[in-house]
Order: C-alpha cells, then structure tokens, then sequence
DNA sequence: TCCAAAACCTAACACTAGTTAGAAAATAAC
DNA sequence: GTTATTTTCTAACTAGTGTTAGGTTTTGGA
C-alpha cells in the first residue's frame, strides 16, 4: 500500500517549526493556525494534513521543548568525569538549562512560555517530563548535602524550585548579543553555591528570623 | 451636572476583579469579554461603561498588580528598623514580595503571567514601574556590597536578575494550603545569603571554571 | 411622585478563529 | 506517459471574538 514514505517529514518538520516560533512570540491562544502557516510557507488547511488540531501541534512543540532541556543537560552531566566536584556539577547542570532554553531553539522558549496557558489536559500530559526533570535536579542536590558538601539544614525541594525558578525566568531578560551564557552560567552557580554573603559571616540558622519586629503583611 | 457618582465604583471594582482572575486562568488572548462578564455577573456589553476597550482592562490590572508588589515591598522595608541588617533586609523583601504575588490578589498572578503575551504597546507602558522595582532591588544589593556584606566579586545585575526571577516562577508551583510564605522567604534567603555549599567551602573565583574538560554545549 | 442621570442589557456588526470537504497540484513508481 | 498516491489549496462552515448603537431598567435627588 504505502510505497513510499516521501518527504512529508520535511515539511512536518517546516510547520512544527513555525509553530514553536509562533507560540513563542504569541502565546497558546494568540497563535493562529493561519499565523502558523504563514511562517511556514502554505495554507492554514494544509497543516491538517499533518497535525490533526492545533492541540496536537502545541503538544509536539511542548515535548520537544521539554526533552530538549532534560537531554541536553543529562548529556552534559553525563559527559562530566566520574570524579567532578559539586560546583562543576552545578555550573554544568546551569550552563546546560540556560544553553536549552536559550540557544537551541524555539520550541524550549515556546515551552516555558506557554506552559502555563496550554489547556489542563495537554499540561497534564506533560508534567511527566517535567517530573523527570524535576527528579534529575532534586538527585544532584540530594547527593550533593549526602555527600556533606551542603549546608546540613539546606531544604534541598526549596532551593531546587528557587534554582529552577530563577533559570526558567531567564527566557524574560535574556538578549541574544548582550551577556553570554557562560558568564551568567558561572555567576548563578556562585549565587547557588556560595551565596552573596561574605564567607565566613554566615548564620543561616542563627539568625534571628522569627523574632523580628517587622509587619508580617499579609499573610 | 453629576448630581451622583454612585456606586459605579462598586462593579467597576468587580469587573476589575473578574478580569484579574480571568487574564490570570486564560491568558491574554485567551480572555473573553464574555467570560469576564460572566465572572462580574452582567453582560459583556455593560463592561465598556466601565472600561472601553478589553486593552485597557489588562492596562489596569497590570498597572494594580505591579504597583501592589513595589508598594508591598516598599512599605516592609520602610517599616524595618534603621539598623536592621542585610539578612533581614534580604528576607523580608522576598516574604513581602512572595506575599504581594500569591496573596494579595489574583492581580500579581495576572500580571506574572501575562506581561510576556500582552500587547507591546501596553508592555512598554508597564516598564516604568518594572524598572522602578528593579532599582529597589539593586540598590539594596548594591548598599549592601558596599557596606561590604556581600562578597566583593559578586555581579550584583546577574544576581538580581537571579534572585527576582526565582520569585516570580514562584506563582508557577506555589500552591496555598502547602508550605508558608515564610517558610519559602526563609530558606530563599539563606540561598541568596549562604548559598548551598558549607562556609568555609567557597571557592568562587578560584574555582576551575574555565579549564574544564566538559562539553560547551551550544554556545 | 417625578425625572434625569447612571447602569445595564439587547442585538447586532464586522471580523477572525479552528476546522473540514472536496478539488487541484505535485510526486513517484510503472 | 499513465496512474495511484501524497501533498497542498480553495472555499466554506460554524462558532466565537471585540465592539457599538440604541433601548431599558435602575437609581437617587427634588
């Protein structure tokens, strides 16, 4: 029957592209099937012939997005030597989240920016991989503070939202042409590992947190 | 002439309201007119006696919610007392802050959410008080390297940038009942402060950062 | 009670959305 | 070239969009 498998991948691929570009700049319900085609060069019909809605395409773009950012830092962590210390890891794990959401692509910056607007049950779909990724920081952290190379009262799920936070926000600020990503890589791990406090005036626990005399506003 | 001005206040108040937590839940194209009057309880129609265009609905909410994290944070630090230290400085900005964009209404959560959808025009309107909390969080980094507190060598712009950014995500994973507000400001602070790593383990600018033998990914 | 202003609603406008059926063009094996 | 298959386009449909003009109800002071 199928004699031949032809390159519609290729031009699967052209509108799978134009979407990830065109979600990224629009938003999930700003982008339009037409705006979509448009940007890859054929008719809003003709996209049907290879995603069958335009849930489908932006569930494509948000797993291609996704594995981009859990490959590409995996690989990265990977190719370290056995015996790299806890900052190497860190400023690896960085640089390689910053590289994905940044460099490689639309479909990263798509993904982070409409993940939050994509219907539930596309969302859902995607948490898996988003655990994944999630599970592959929170191990790092964990084995880092086992090891003793943490502060021993350090909340490991906290810091891991506060890291993943601030480098997702990244997509916000960050201009091609301006800071590279290496500069910022190696500035954000001194804040994860190091703080901004002088070494040596720490007093994390000590602190008189609870007894201060400040508005709690409104919580 | 205005023999009354009424309580058009009252429902301009509840159609603002509606709109916060419609743009929040869909988006700014996502949000309907319909759907925000349905919230207010009247029709879409009646809305443009209070607002006359849907762009100058979102306006308004963004303009609300900016406001109420600088002015939120303002008024925690003005309230501190003269001598108080960086780390309560550091940690009662990050619980004001965190309380503005998770309790104080669904205005700040609007407002994370949207400001990257939203037309251009109303973005740049909105730059003037982005740009004013900005500046209060980088004079208080700055003050605080100054009065040498924080680790001379550290980029106060990128650490900014990192810090502000790991607060905002917060509204993507922060779900009231869980954790508390200061709780999370708590242990954030001692990131920003501490860092993860164990006093004394710091090597920050002698670290081997540029002689690694790790893949440079994309960049 | 009256009445003008305020607040809201109805019904529609012009437009655009996602989607589809069927015709047309491009493609590749024979 | 012929022909079956793949790929694209055209043209439309329905549903929903922001918005508006004009009418209706509500309101509160006289």
């Amino acid at each position: 029957m199928t004699r031949k498998l032809a390159k519609s991948a290729i031009s699967q691929k052209r509108v799978l592209d134009a979407a990830a570009k065109i979600f990224r700049d629009y938003g999930y319900a700003g982008t339009t099937m037409r705006t979509i085609a448009d940007e890859a060069n054929l008719k809003a019909g003709s996209i049907y012939y290879h995603y069958k809605s335009k849930d489908e395409l932006i569930s494509a773009v948000l797993d291609i997005g996704m594995h981009a950012v859990l490959d590409t830092v995996n690989s990265a962590l990977a190719a370290l030597p056995a015996d790299a210390d806890v900052r190497q890891r860190i400023e690896t794990a960085i640089r390689a989240h910053l590289s994905a959401i940044i460099d490689i692509g639309d479909y990263t910056l798509a993904t982070r920016r409409v993940i939050g607007q994509v219907p539930e049950a596309i969302r859902a779909q995607n948490m898996r991989l988003r655990d994944s990724y999630a599970s592959l920081w929170q191990t790092i952290l964990v084995d880092a503070q086992k090891r003793g190379e943490f502060r021993a009262d350090a909340n490991i799920t906290l810091s891991r939202l506060f890291i993943l936070g601030a480098l997702n926000w990244t997509v916000e600020w960050f201009k091609p042409g301006g800071r590279t990503i290496d500069e910022v890589a190696h500035e954000f791990a001194a804040v994860v590992l190091d703080g901004l406090g002088k070494p040596g005036n720490t007093k994390s626990e000590a602190a008189p947190a609870k007894a201060r005399a400040t508005p709690r506003i409104t919580v």
